[in-house]
DNA sequence: GTCTATATAAGGATAGAC
DNA sequence: GTCTATCCTTATATAGAC
């Protein structure tokens, strides 16, 4: 029984559209590559998520759903233990990220797949997320503006703009930073997250 | 004779080409709609160009080789007026892109097209931009890296790989105010751009 | 739930008339 | 330099056997 063969059919096909969006886009990618990389049918993609654009919307529910409960989580402890504190808040934003770009079974990739949706101008696909998960930014962003009083509201707003693009591409390299299995490179990666954290702050607070 | 007219078929192809693949990306758009946006026939592109590879590649280099060239002279300048200041180095990357999305001719599409190449892990196309423009990058960051002595090697590749993403989807974000061709847009994307050098700074000070 | 086969459309690229 | 017509490939999606 090889590896692949615990995961179903389903899963599979998430698991190689997930990988192959992250490399070639969404329109750069077809059902084809999806389907052959997943060593099932043609028909299975079909048959599972009714159309392409049906399985893009799986692919980011998936782990969305998911990584968007550990931040809000992750933001509610951090104002619990340290309120009015900037950097844990951004910590409990690209913490839970990170941890699933060291994960094994392709979280690395899907880090890169929402670097994609934030470039990606199609209309059906920003509702998709924004109906569906834009409170988490929402949320994030209430709490980082009210540890910065006295900055001016379109100043605020164009600052965590900025910090949205900032950590967007910044969490996409994480997750093409080589991962050899040893420890080394995940103590790489969260200098990496520490220096991050660290500039988006400063950024932020416009020192 | 109408507007339209005054431009050559390669122009009309070209401009054509920047405003759909800022729109739908270089893989999610067909020749087909270029052709028909461009009003020109289907044949055009391949008589001009050669290909679509050669065409994404002639978008960027229509744009970029005076882009690199009014970036690097307003370099040179802001190192001969204000030597080791951080901030004017930051406006003579961030300005001509700037003046470039206020422009009439698309020009503000081409900046969301730079956005898209960010994003884009595509071989082919990272060479090429890399193989022609990489010097235009090297060069900032050195001018950036003499401002900020005693920042550890890691840590400052770190924080320009950070500035290079905030900067490039920030100005993308630019290209997307709505102009309609009063002067207070004009005003509101200064501010913004104000603020953007405000933000990348005091992230690579790291305050 | 999985396969083969296929319907139907769209894509890039070219040949050859004008 | 521009057109029409077309070749060939690839794409999404579905129908129907197993």
């Amino acid at each position: 029984m090889s590896a692949t063969t615990h995961f179903s059919t389903k899963q599979r096909i998430l698991g190689a559209a997930e990988e192959l969006f992250a490399q070639f886009g969404f329109a750069g990618t077809s059902l084809r590559q999806v389907t052959a990389h997943a060593e099932v049918n043609v028909a299975a993609v079909n048959y599972h998520f009714g159309s392409k654009e049906n399985l893009v919307a799986e692919v980011f529910r998936r782990r969305l759903d998911e990584l968007s409960e550990q931040r809000l989580s992750a933001l509610r402890a951090a104002q619990a233990s340290q309120p009015g504190a900037l950097e844990p808040i951004l910590a409990a934003f690209i913490e839970p990220a990170l941890a699933l770009s060291m994960d094994r079974h392709g979280g690395s990739a899907f880090v890169r797949v929402l670097a994609r949706a934030y470039a990606e101008k199609n209309e059906r696909l920003r509702k998709f997320l924004s109906d569906n998960y834009g409170h988490v930014m929402r949320e994030f962003s209430k709490a980082i503006a009210a540890c910065l009083p006295g900055i001016g509201k379109e100043e605020l707003h164009w600052r965590l703009d900025f910090t949205a693009g900032a950590l967007t591409y910044a969490m996409a390299d994480f997750g093409l930073i080589r991962r050899h299995g040893g420890a080394s490179e995940k103590a790489h990666c969260q200098r990496a997250a520490t220096a991050l954290i660290r500039f988006a702050a400063a950024g932020l607070r416009g020192a």
